[in-house]
DNA sequence: GAGCACTGC
């Protein structure tokens, strides 16, 4: 079981290092230089103390101040603070920082309040969906997701009320990072005044500064660089590619836990299957390893897991044991464990991808950046040295790009483009992307939202598009909620987008018990399709007193249930302010499905003989998702719409419901272009 | 008979 390893740079193929020894003999790159300071209390601010001074010169004298510091260098909690003990939040002003998760949204501001020495929502504060825990008149710094301050824009153009935006972990480019710098390099032309401060990990900030001094003057723009303590990590790399990295990654730990001194293990994997594929590889393993050998504990992470099943990984290894947490790409950012002092990095990752050409999303498992390796590295270095073992040659490792295409680029951008548009930037080839998305994309966009009836042949808004826009949905589900005036079933509709908006509420476990949660989850299955089957498990969790326990027994995820309560609740007052009845179908299956149909009318398949079906835009062949309560029958129409589409192995289609074909002629099918399998052309 | 990287409003 022994692994090749060789030391890069002063040393090649050929060395001392180049023999089969074992790992811990070679393992030797000394990293770059990994911060792993979490600032916790006033005193240690020093790492990023000794830069204070100049950090508030640069963001008194240039507009954009580019900061660059590793993750826990302390600049989202401190910052914020200098700025407010420098004035920039007398006056009423608001210092603003964003974030691209809740979670950290939350917990910044909770830290960052008790430093401060206030209770959280007073003068420290945050705003996510759902939780505004801030104070109108009393906040003085907000942390907030970035949507969140995205989705203020459409309300307040000019960002009014903050004297200072921090736009925190930019290099994750999602795509509300993206749109939110765009938008503010636009703002700062009539408001000058507005400080901006965007904040990344990575040495990519550049391109930021790039992008901010491009068409303005020289000194608009500056970088500051921060330093934190910190904990070295070496870097040691395969000698030769491996065939299989699951397996490679199961026997490497197994080698670690018997060579290296204690320190939790965190492996990166891209997928459940590959987790639980390790698992089984270790558990096959184990009989060979001594029996005086520290106890690994196995550990799997991913966001298919249950809280609890997640806050395991949390829990320290007990005396004598060390964990092995086996991980998705979760761990990288979002997910923070303390005491792991070996990464063992596969190399890959699963990424979405949207082909604008055939509008289908994918699901595509392509190797990592440089600066996702670097960041998965790191994460052996927070609490002490550590040692990360990348599972591929150190020239594949100067063979990946320098960091992941921005999410703008390989997205489908029709929410964005109608909140662009709703913003006033009508003209889309004018508006400055930090990256600019494929023409195509835009394209498919603009299509699609005129097809929807959201804007006109002249590229403007229409009024309904006007008011879709201000909706927190994607536009063919709130497309429904407006015409469900029409069908007189707002009541219904709302419900289902809702349940729609959150994901996985059944929640069927593996094995035997899956068995039995499949049972609990029929009870709710409508003759119909999965929209109605959700519409039923929602009524019966509000008629049971939407309790956790019963949500238990009956296979469905209080997290999740609870969550489109709330959904449900930000959706009826949209439909209020837009004057749209909540009225009920009384049971009338059939108009609710029309309605549904002015959603997805471009979401439309025909069953074929073998079980699968055939889309109505392109004539491709489509799976039924697992899932899907149409997964083994055959609809009796023959045809359906589905909620969404994307392709894994095969094509899938999820969330899916039975129609009548001449519904998808009602509602538009007029758009489509012939040849494309129009529904004349495919029936029978 | 069989399956889901991660977010966000």
């Amino acid at each position: 079981m022994s692994l090749k390893f060789w030391k890069p740079g002063t040393t090649g193929p050929g060395s001392s290092l180049d023999r089969d020894t074992e790992v811990e003999g070679n393992v030797v790159q000394s990293a770059p230089a990994y911060t792993s300071l979490s600032v916790q209390s006033q005193r240690e601010r020093l790492p990023i103390f000794k830069h204070r001074e100049k950090l508030l010169y640069c963001v008194e004298k240039y507009g954009v101040t580019i900061v660059v510091g590793q993750t826990g260098c302390g600049k989202t909690t401190q910052l914020p603070q200098y700025l407010m003990e420098a004035g920039w939040a007398s006056d009423g002003n608001v210092i603003a920082c964003t974030q691209p998760r809740r979670v950290a949204a939350t917990s910044v501001a909770g830290r960052v309040a008790s430093e401060v020495g206030t209770t959280l929502g007073d003068e420290v504060g945050y705003t996510i969906r759902f939780e505004d825990v801030s104070d109108k008149q009393k906040t003085r710094i907000l942390y907030m997701t970035d949507g969140m301050l995205f989705r203020e824009t459409l309300v307040d153009p000019l960002l009014s009320r903050y004297s200072v935006i921090m736009i925190d972990e930019a290099h994750e480019r999602s795509v509300y990072t993206d749109l939110l710098l765009g938008v503010l390099k636009k703002i700062r032309r009539k408001r000058p005044s507005l400080r901006l401060i965007v904040s990344s990990a990575t040495l990519d900030a550049t391109s930021f500064l790039e992008y901010f001094t491009a068409s303005m003057p020289e000194d608009e723009a500056t970088i500051v660089s921060l330093e934190g303590r910190l904990y070295p990590v070496e870097v040691a790399y395969l000698k030769e590619p491996v065939a299989d990295y699951t397996r490679k990654a199961a026997e490497l730990s197994l080698d670690i836990n018997l060579k290296q001194g204690p320190g939790d293990i965190l492996v990166f994997l891209t997928g459940r299957e590959e987790i639980e594929n390790c698992l089984e590889y270790l558990s096959d393993m184990l009989p060979t390893v001594p029996r005086n050998a520290t106890r690994l504990v196995p550990l799997a992470l991913h966001a298919g897991l249950t809280t609890e099943e997640q806050l395991a990984v949390f829990e320290p290894a007990e005396r004598g044991t060390r964990k092995l947490i086996v991980s998705t790409n979760i761990a990288e950012a979002s997910v923070t464990i303390e005491g792991i002092k070996f990464v063992v990095d596969s190399g890959f990752v699963k990424i979405r991808v949207y082909n604008p050409t055939t509008a289908l999303a994918s699901l595509a498992t392509v190797p990592t950046s440089k600066a996702s390796a670097t960041q998965r590295a790191g994460r052996a270095g927070r609490t002490s040295p550590g040692i990360c073992y990348r599972l591929y040659p150190h020239e594949a490792f100067e063979a990946l790009p320098p960091t992941t295409p921005p999410e703008v680029t390989r997205t489908d951008l029709t929410t964005p483009i109608l909140q662009l548009k709703s913003l006033g930037i009508d003209n889309l080839m004018k508006f400055e992307w930090v990256s600019a998305p494929p023409a195509e994309s835009v394209l498919r966009a603009l299509e699609g939202l005129f097809a929807a009836e959201m804007i006109g042949e002249d590229g403007r808004l229409t009024a309904v598009g006007q008011k879709v826009a201000e909706c927190p949905v994607e536009m063919a589900i709130a497309r429904m909620l407006f015409k469900s005036k029409e069908y007189q079933c707002g009541e219904e509709v709302l419900t289902i987008a809702a349940m729609t908006a959150v994901q996985d509420a059944f929640v069927i476990r593996d094995g035997a018990q899956g068995a039995l949660d499949e049972l609990e989850r029929r009870k709710f299955t409508a003759e119909e399709g999965d929209h109605l089957t959700l519409l039923n498990a929602y009524n019966a969790f509000t008629r049971y007193g939407r309790s956790s326990s019963w949500c238990k027994n009956h296979a469905l995820s209080f997290r999740a249930m609870s969550r489109a309560v709330s959904i449900r609740g930000q959706l009826k007052k949209y439909m209020q302010r837009f004057n749209l009845p909540i009225e009920s179908c009384q049971g009338d299956a059939k108009r609710l499905r029309r309605c549904l149909v002015s959603g997805y009318w471009r979401n439309g398949a025909k069953w074929v003989g073998d079980g699968t079906f055939r889309s109505v835009r392109g004539n491709k062949v489509l799976y039924a998702h697992p899932t899907s309560v149409l997964f083994t029958r055959k609809p009796r129409s023959g045809w359906v719409i589905f909620h969404e589409i994307e392709e894994t192995k095969k094509t899938q289609i999820r969330v899916i419901t039975e129609i009548e074909s001449d519904w998808l002629i009602e509602q538009g099918h007029r758009y489509e272009g012939k040849g494309s399998g129009s529904v004349g052309s495919t029936e029978q």
